[in-house]
RNA sequence: GGAGAGGUGGCAGAGUGGUCGAAUGCACCGCACUCGAAAUGCGGCGUGGGGGCAACUCCACCGGGGGUUCGAAUCCCUCCCUCUCCGCCA
């Protein structure tokens, strides 16, 4: 939610700054006169329920004294405001869910050194703040070679026997995937390393949050009231829940409707979580193998800081996703998302790509976003800074990374021409030491 | 799921129809005292919004929503949450 007076303040700036961004319904002098109406309406009836209070408390005073005749006639004056009162609230909570309604679809402002774009095409590799397309090659893992035509993940892992679509399938329709053995294990091993890792060597605090979230944390979190055809709903009592899509959900809204002290800050939590996404849109993309499911698990990050914080925190949060990519020995490339291609809420993206050699492609493998104040606005979380003054917090989320696609990664670039897919070394403690995935495992 | 109790400022905790945005204590901030600190004394100390250059002023907020009333923290309805007991249960 960005801030109207911000609007009022720079209507050029904002018209300029999202004429990039899609589906933007308004332009900023429609706001701005929205906010016009918001506020006469406010001082209409702020005026008479003013007139109200005094007239009222004069009553309370001729009650007391006795003076039964001075409060009749206060009574029958101040009854005649009751309709103006309550025909001016209604009025005032028009305009205000009008300006309200309006800002909730309007997406974020994106940062100045944001390339402006229509679509991924005019997303622009990034080497870090100081870096260079050489110090990337150098401090990455190496594309990988092969003296054989590298197969897709899901050819090996059918193959191997312990990856069945099929059977998925007969459970729970198309978008699902069955992992079995040491297939299944290996996932649960990319998970467990990431999480372990974030909480070890980054700094970040392990939370188990709820799967089931209410409409309110999505709407913090900018999935409501835009992109409710992305999620699963359950009925629960009179209302629903719905499965998190990602556990950026829980984890932001954590701090929702709160006031934290400046000592707080930074606040790092990080989880290992499944999500679910109905993936509505997107019907015919990515319909082989696991790259898109209705099910899948991730590690996310996400931090809260103060607004002088937050670009650093972005640069940290990318360089802890990339250290999963690098201890995995995954060859992977960065993008900075163009305006066209960023999500709504996002004023900044990363976007890791791991190398798929199966595909012969990088693939978004974690996403990372600085929000400024934009889910903070929406979830009202605010924090004191050192001279007391109340200001709101920055967010920023980053997967670190899909345990999925981390999986599908790893089967492609990992595997032997025997069909045969090698356990990374940062995995083989979490696999009691096993070194490959055979196909009689 | 059933019965009962409760939800008030950062915390604790008064307040059952009018001058209550709300006593008091703790915490916190400033000042005084002190070499310094503690103790003590004095003062300050909620959030959001409207108007105003400002001083300031007005409106709303006592779990959420709705209602009664000239007037609601206080009365009524409803929902949510917490606690105790019972039931069920991984």
């Amino acid at each position: 939610m960005l801030d109207i007076n911000w609007i009022k303040a720079n209507p050029a700036a904002f018209d300029a700054a999202l004429k990039e961004r899609k589906n933007v319904p308004f332009t900023a002098s429609q706001l701005i006169e929205m906010d016009e109406s918001r506020r006469t309406a406010i001082a209409a009836v702020e005026e008479a329920q003013a007139k109200r209070n005094a007239l009222s408390k004069q009553i309370g005073q001729a009650k007391a004294q006795k003076d039964e005749a001075r409060a009749q006639a206060l009574m029958d004056e101040v009854a005649q405001l009751k309709d103006a009162i309550q025909a001016g609230e209604a009025t005032r909570k028009e305009a205000e869910d009008k300006l309200r309604g309006a800002l909730a679809i309007i997406p974020n402002i994106p940062l100045d050194e944001v390339p402006r774009g229509a679509d991924e095409s005019d997303n622009v590799e990034y080497f870090g703040r100081n870096g260079s397309p050489e110090t990337a090659a150098k401090n990455r893992p190496a594309r990988p070679t092969f003296s054989f035509k590298p197969k897709e993940h899901f050819e090996t892992g059918e193959a191997l026997g312990q990856m069945d679509f099929e059977v998925a399938a007969k459970i729970s329709g198309s978008r699902f995937v069955v992992l079995k053995s040491h297939l299944a294990r290996l996932e649960r091993a990319i998970g467990q390393f990431m999480l372990d890792l974030h909480v070890d060597a980054h700094g970040y605090t392990e939370v188990e949050p709820p799967y089931l979230v209410k409409d309110d944390a999505l709407y913090g979190t900018n999935q409501l009231p835009k992109f409710e055809e992305d999620l699963f709903f359950v009925p629960h009592g009179e209302g629903r829940l719905a499965l998190i899509p990602t556990a950026e959900v829980p984890l932001t809204n954590f701090v929702r409707d709160s006031i934290l002290s400046e000592d707080e800050l930074p606040l790092r939590l990080t989880a290992l979580t499944p999500c679910f996404r109905s993936e509505a849109g997107s019907a015919g993309r990515d319909t082989r193998g696991m790259l898109r499911q209705h099910q899948f698990n991730k590690v996310e990050m996400v931090a809260i800081t103060t607004p002088e914080a937050s670009g650093e925190e972005h640069e940290k949060m990318l360089s802890d996703a990339e250290d999963v990519l690098k201890q995995l020995g995954l060859h992977y490339r960065v993008m900075m998302l163009s305006t066209g291609d960023m999500g709504f809420g996002a004023q900044k993206t990363y976007d890791l790509e791991a190398w798929l050699p199966g595909q012969d492609t990088y693939r978004e493998i974690s996403s990372v976003s600085v929000c400024g104040d934009f889910q903070a606005r929406r979830m009202d979380a605010r924090y004191r800074d050192k001279d007391g003054k109340i200001r709101h917090v920055h967010t920023l989320n980053g997967s670190g990374v899909a345990v999925g696609r981390a999986l599908i990664a790893v089967m492609e670039n990992y595997q032997q021409e025997d069909g045969s897919v090698l356990v990374p070394d940062a995995l083989q403690s979490y696999m009691k030491g096993l070194k490959s995935i055979g196909a009689r495992s």
